[in-house]
DNA sequence: GAACAGAACTAGATCGATCTAGTACAGGAT
DNA sequence: ATCCTGTACTAGATCGATCTAGTTCTGTTC
């Protein structure tokens, strides 16, 4: 990793030296300020390249009162997360802001995630489904504008996210219009958004009168044939399943297709996130979309302007396929 | 995102203005540097504490001539870089190396990535699964000590990969041997390792005696998916499918379930990365898995003694699941 | 042609750390 | 008493940019 320039790389001096100008007017050039006039921005910006300038983002950092960069703390096994990180880099941009990540391994821990991001002063973070527990996002919030996406803190600190009591309630009006009577609900517990997903189902079923079945189920595909299989188990069949989220319901999906059962005829299987695998042709999972852009132009937004106990909530959408279509 | 404190948060220059001591000496205590007493060090680190101080990284890259930095660019969508980055961070930290991640997405082009972490000074790159022409690599390993992970690079920059034609004759073999006599390549056509892996199939067939069978598949699951049913519209089906990758052959596997074909005993079905869709107990996808560990770790070695043309190849594994297996 | 405004440009301080080249002082050898 | 050595500590330069407070220069206006 032996740098093989003699001297390293060219520096604001170096450009302003080989043009003949001084190096704050090279400055002025970079950040497009006014105060050099256009034949001047011209010949410093050739003499730049010429030399393979390229501002130093550390001093330029450093310098500046205002990184304008904003931490983002995600999962890299997280299928959710990825797209709202892509959705995140334009909604920043748009903002002038910069995004820095860090990633949650088993071996890093968010707190050593957040920890690096602070010392790179970023101005601000972002959150994805965090795991940590309420004071220690008070503490983070105490410490930064810091917003959490696609789970409810309780007012610990500000929140984009989905209005997944909505969902759940969509879900199963869904499957009740389709004229499902026997609808399993499998539970995802205590996670982000669990309890509102469950509340809106339960209220749902209760509206249009039929007895709610909810069944433990969990966060992934494992999850879901576990309590596929106790489905089958049963001596009536329901005719509807609704579950927790897309991972959860693929994995039911894989049994209830082994077993021969017809989906959607017998039995209806609707998800929740949206995630891309749902989407595939042979899938076809009907699902309660999450609008990835959406929850990330908030969450910029909340960080930006953050009062404390803001939070921002979008409306999740039907997307009807295959699972509980035609 | 208004500061909440009054004048930013403290500085070297609080901390030793509230010890007692020079500024130097803070330093010195922080860097673990010789120089400064016992009694001192413990002062210095409780006043700092105190006042909640922290090095600020940005001044810290600024003033040290090694930014002790690596910059990795990878698609957040792609399930084999989440594993792969999750492996760089202790590869990296061992080696006394930070990580600076820059995600690719369809609006942020790969250059994008690239340049950003320039701007930033990182001493060296990981590109995972570049898609960049063979030029555009060797300019980048032009600018700075550069790697390309799980992409075999013609030279033009150092590599870490796995194997690809040991992996594509392993997965041949096991067929093989398992009894199948029509065997389908699913190709992946010019992508990272596409050729390898082919080619590596074609070699283990003809050293059986075998004829060779190769379709065009492609990357992902709707390619397996449409391979498929190509397949179905044989007279003879094939009795073992062998797909560039895991998400074409998860595709596969769809199809195949959905048309009442009984896998393994009809047609066998392998894959190639190990993602962790196909460890699904349902799933059970036998695979060639590539060592994410090993790559990483070879990864960070290039880059920190890299000369120009080397190259670290790992063996890949085969992995028996029942999609091969009894 | 004096006064003035605005544009173009520059010198020098500054951000918060590290690094170099010192100074001060203790204790031991001569 | 003098010299030396090592440890503990500090002043000031430095990294590469931005920012403030200027200075020139050009062109208008009265």
């Amino acid at each position: 990793m032996a740098q093989q320039e003699g001297r390293g790389r060219p520096t604001m001096k170096d450009v302003a030296e080989a043009a003949g100008v001084s190096r704050a007017l090279v400055s002025i050039v970079f950040r497009d300020a006014p105060g050099a006039g256009e034949e001047t921005r011209r010949h410093v910006r050739e003499v730049a390249e010429r030399l393979g300038y390229r501002v130093d983002r550390r001093a330029q950092l450093l310098r500046q009162s205002r990184t304008r960069t904003l931490g983002v703390v995600f999962d890299v096994h997280a299928a959710f997360h990825g797209e709202i990180v892509e959705e995140l880099y334009p909604a920043a941009d748009s903002r002038g802001l910069a995004l820095s990540l860090s990633a949650i391994t088993p071996m890093r821990t968010e707190e050593i995630a957040v920890e690096s991001l602070l010392d790179e002063r970023v101005e601000g973070l972002v959150l994805l489904g965090s795991a940590l527990p309420a004071a220690a996002l008070m503490d983070v919030a105490d410490r930064l504008p810091s917003v959490a996406v696609a789970r409810p803190t309780g007012g610990a600190m500000p929140a984009a996210r989905t209005d997944d009591r909505a969902g759940g309630r969509l879900a199963a009006r869904h499957l009740v219009e389709l004229g499902r009577r026997r609808v399993v609900y499998l539970d995802g517990g205590d996670v982000a958004g669990g309890r509102e997903r469950r509340e809106g189902h339960l209220e749902a079923m209760a509206e249009a009168g039929l007895p709610a079945d909810v069944v433990a189920g969990g966060l992934d595909e494992e999850a879901g044939v576990r309590a596929a299989r106790e489905l089958l188990d049963r001596s009536q069949l329901p005719d509807a399943v609704a579950a927790f989220n897309d991972r959860c319901a693929i994995g039911v999906l894989d049994v209830l297709l082994r077993a021969g059962v017809d989906v959607p005829r017998e039995i209806a299987v609707i998800g929740f996130d949206d995630i891309r695998a749902g989407r595939l042709e042979t899938i076809g999972l009907s699902t309660i979309a999450q609008d990835a852009a959406g929850l990330a132009s908030d969450a910029v937004d909340l960080v930006v302007d953050g009062r404390p106990g803001a939070e921002r909530v979008r409306a999740p959408r039907l997307v009807v396929r295959r699972t509980t279509g035609g």
